[in-house]
DNA sequence: GCAATTATGTAGCGATCACTACATAAAAAT
DNA sequence: ATTTTTATGTAGTGATCGCTACATAATTGC
């Protein structure tokens, strides 16, 4: 998972692999299958529910709070010097050479999933109460996630734990504002 | 250009590059030299001042209309069909294997040089009265790159103009409440 | 026209890629 | 104890990587 992490899907070779755990390529794809078997296998233990800063800040009782909380708890794991700068899920397909675009097209999908899942907390922060009915949940959604994945290349680039949480103070400056203003489809308020 | 910009510098082998130019390696290396140094012409080309949105915009004459018009420039180029998704200096050296880390820290550096530039322009911006005194032009200059860089990974996932459009609308939402916060280090406003 | 120079194509260099046939070693079943 | 099954290491598969020696073709200088 480290390596991948580090180095990216193709980055990461099977010599490379073997060396970290130890053993040899029979034993690998014994256990593991196929490289991509095992990268997503990685991907999957890397986005594994107990470890996953995303689903904890879901849990916070509004949705600003949720926001930012994810925001600040992947931010923090992003500067995390024990492993890799930044997001796995952001970082270790984005350069494919041609016949792996199934690897892409997989972060892609679980990049989709974090955006349903802060969506869908949003939606449920207009039906609780703490944000306005007419909030733009899809935009607000997109917009968390782009500095979310904003910050992993902020993190490549040696950020430390002082800078992405004053990026994440600066990204949640406008929410409330933000969460005002209507979706385009929304029903005009009375005035 | 478009083959690193679409696949990056790994994911480009020597044969698609002379395939896509019609010529052999022979001519290749006579013209450009080794792999990176083509790879950095490239990048050159992808940065030259004609086409870049960022040089354009920091013309603009308040810091706020730069910033906006910057991301607004770039993520306009950044979903334009003609073109690979996204930012080159973004996306195209994420996944290097070992010994090709001069590439990343190549990227890096442009990354930095286009923090400096706006960086740059909002310190003109509190010369000039159109930001308050005390604004933090390294945090505003970093949130601002944050979510440019962020919109690179979200053009790559499919976003559309209307789309990344409006994640700049609320990127901008809260920029005025942002420049108004005073950098840590900044005396205190009398009264 | 002829020699020197430059440009281009062919073929292949060693290295590494993901992956596997084969043989051996350990474990389990009978 | 013997056989069957499972696990692991060795060595090497064809393919592709970036790159280049060599030969030929085009161009230039005189």
């Amino acid at each position: 998972m480290r390596l991948f992490w580090e180095h990216g899907y193709e980055g990461t070779s099977l010599a490379m692999l073997t060396a970290a755990m130890g053993i040899t390529p029979t034993s690998l794809y014994a256990a593991f299958g196929a490289k991509d078997d095992l990268f997503r296998e990685a991907v999957e233990l890397y986005n594994s529910p107990q470890s996953s800063p995303t689903d904890r800040a879901m849990g916070r009782p509004t949705a600003r709070e949720a926001v930012e909380a994810m925001l600040r708890g992947n931010a923090d794991a992003y500067v995390d010097p024990e492993t890799p700068a930044g997001c796995m899920v952001v970082l270790s397909g984005v350069n494919l050479a041609e016949g792996n675009e199934h690897i892409r097209a997989y972060l892609a999908e679980c990049r989709r999933r974090d955006h349903a899942k802060v969506r869908g907390r949003i939606v449920r922060g207009t039906e609780e109460g703490d944000l306005p009915p007419g909030a733009d949940a899809d935009t607000l959604a997109s917009y968390a996630l782009t500095v979310l994945h904003g910050l992993s290349i902020q993190a490549r680039d040696g950020a430390d734990r002082e800078r992405v949480h004053a990026v994440v103070d600066a990204a949640m400056a406008g929410w409330d504002r933000l969460a005002r203003q209507a979706r385009p489809d929304a029903a005009s308020p009375a005035s």
